[in-house]
DNA sequence: TAAACAAAGTGTGTAAAATACACTTATTCA
DNA sequence: TGAATAAGTGTATTTTACACACTTTGTTTA
């Protein structure tokens, strides 16, 4: 083993976002057109090699930042995938995150290693490069998970939101129908959200209450043993 | 980007490994004695870096084949840790997986890398070399929520064992205690255990029965939308 | 300006699950 | 044979989950 150490130094190491938002009542990903090889002019999953002197975290946040021009967003690691051949140039390992991003509060703009960048509802995704389609399987199913055990569907509404709103998020990721009522007196029951006198204007029926998300609250819940769970 | 890509391909990746075994009602996890620089002659974690020409789970694998001589261990890869300088010899990023083995179906052996090995229980593990702390209490971590939504307890006891054993088990990771009663009647109720009509031998008590655990039972009733929880 | 439309908002009874709680039984050892 | 040890077992109560349909509020249009 110490005999062939260096040849060991000659991998490279990437991440690749997989960046969840939610409109017109969809789950969408943001996926760029590429401008560089490999798999040029293919859509693909926003993605960079990592240089040797970032970490690993603030490289994952690079790529974001350089897409969509926001920090401060919800990211996790998704998990690491490493088969020999998945990469045309070498060996390559790359580290998936996925984001939750408040979809109509930014601008998408394309970055350096892209032409284009464009949100595709889930299920109209096209075919993708290297195993990027594992890789969004993978951050779909992490994403059905979490989001039943964590408060983190307010990631990808506005900072003022409506039940209904919230509701049809949580319908259209778990692909399941809620009851309005109780998923109501549910999700109230949490105290994690409250509502802020406000109401939704210029709608051609009943105007909503607008609620927003308590972040603290959250917090001091789960020190009293509280579990999140819808 | 395209400039300096050769730059990029010097990077190691390693895989380090969070064995947890569960014995004398103890929590435990598998430390090696370090043969090579650099940290030589420290506990650690067992890792290795990984040779350009292997997968990644595989080399996890191997990592724990060479240890402890067995394969077909319940593994799981927890998370992917990149500081820049978390290594000595250059930029080496490091997978962690965790493995749950029957620590008493099996002797340890130390490995090429390792001089020695040794189960440590989980609250008397000594000072560890790189990031290896944060990986462990990663682990931990991961492990605590783990147990409580997937059969996963099994793995760490024997082929037959006790309620009251699983029992413990479950109570040493949760650090918590479950009433006796409303434990086996969760348990028994999800038809994932069986009776196998044998008893404990020479226990200076009531002999306990002895169950076992249906593999199969399981993934069937995941597909009919079961939920395992305690 | 009243009637039609659209979605918001709301309460109760019933069934299932979680919890609290204490004594009896089987085996070994002295 | 009785003392010690841990195994094993049932019920009543509280809490939570679930099923279910009408009323309210504001906008649009005839």
């Amino acid at each position: 083993m110490e005999a062939n150490i260096e040849s060991k130094f000659k991998a490279a190491v990437s991440v690749d976002n997989v960046i969840f938002g939610f409109d017109n009542n969809d789950l969408k990903v943001l996926l760029i057109y590429r401008g560089a090889e490999p798999y040029k002019d293919c859509w693909a999953l926003p993605g960079d090699l990592i240089s040797l002197d970032q970490d690993l975290e603030q490289s994952a946040e690079n790529v974001l930042q350089n897409l969509t021009g926001l920090d401060n967003i919800y990211m996790d690691q998704i998990h690491t995938f490493g088969r020999v051949d998945r990469h045309p140039f070498g060996r390559v390992f790359t580290v998936a995150y996925f984001a939750l991003i408040k979809i109509q509060d930014y601008l998408v703009k394309p970055s350096s290693w892209a032409e284009e960048a464009a949100w595709f509802p889930i299920n109209e995704v096209p075919e993708l490069p290297f195993d990027h389609m594992e890789i969004l399987e993978y951050a779909k199913d992490l994403l059905k998970n979490k989001i039943r055990h964590q408060p983190i569907g307010f990631e990808l509404l506005p900072k003022y939101f409506t039940l209904t709103e919230i509701q049809s998020l949580y319908e259209a990721i778990l692909e399941t129908h809620f009851d309005t009522r109780n998923f109501r007196k549910k999700l109230l029951s949490m105290n994690l959200i409250v509502d802020t006198g406000r109401q939704q204007k210029e709608v051609a029926h009943r105007p909503a209450k607008l609620y927003k998300y308590i972040t603290k609250r959250y917090a001091q819940l789960q020190q009293s043993g509280f579990s999140f769970d819808l």
